[in-house]
DNA sequence: CAAACAATTAAACAATTGTTCAATTGTCCA
DNA sequence: TGGACAATTGAACAATTGTTTAATTGTTTG
């Protein structure tokens, strides 16, 4: 269906989207925000991570587009929207249990 | 079905997993024997990477258990085997493609 | 407005990563 | 066996990355 055989550019994409992904703090934000929204002190306190740490992990992640952040009062509330990110992120996870 | 909160252990689990999609020349690599089975010249020389930078890849790459190695005569020919690997990472390239 | 709390940002640092160069190992065949 | 080719390995290096600390911004409420 699809070839797979990538130009330089596409492939630099592909390698950011996987980056989102391939840090333990990240993976463990995701997973939590994934299972319910929330905000980074919440996160910060549940990974025990410093909230700057999280914060910046954050950052990273909404300027990938991977999570989207919605203020209420003090708190910054992040979840992730898109479903084809989430499956991806949860066939990955069942890759690893599934060993 | 899946819950996704992870523990620490996992999570750097997959973490490893996906840093294999990380790089753009791990990326290249990949969807270079994920098209057809190759060895590790004719890589270097497709993608126009050193053979010892291709090397060094792919020895990550096969302590991750992500490509498999086949010694015919002086060339060692690297292919994808786990189907749910090739699924992974084409969900990451039609990700990118979409956009 | 000022104090308190939540979050972000910038600078600095240690640790990790990708690549190169040079040396080594493995295989074939004249 | 020795020379040629393919691949791997180790050491070294520059570049990137994740985390911390400290200062700053945004928001609420007393």
């Amino acid at each position: 269906m699809n070839s797979t055989f990538l130009d330089e550019h596409t492939a630099a994409h592909v390698a950011e989207l996987f980056r989102s992904f391939s840090d333990t703090s990240r993976v463990r934000i995701l997973s939590a925000i994934i299972e319910q929204e929330s905000n980074t002190s919440t996160i910060a306190e549940l990974l025990d991570l410093t909230e700057s740490a999280v914060s910046h992990h954050l950052r990273w992640l909404r300027q990938m587009r991977i999570v989207q952040a919605r203020r209420d009062g003090k708190e910054v509330y992040y979840s992730v929207i898109d479903p084809h990110i989430i499956a991806l992120f949860q066939q990955g996870v069942n890759h690893v249990k599934e060993k």
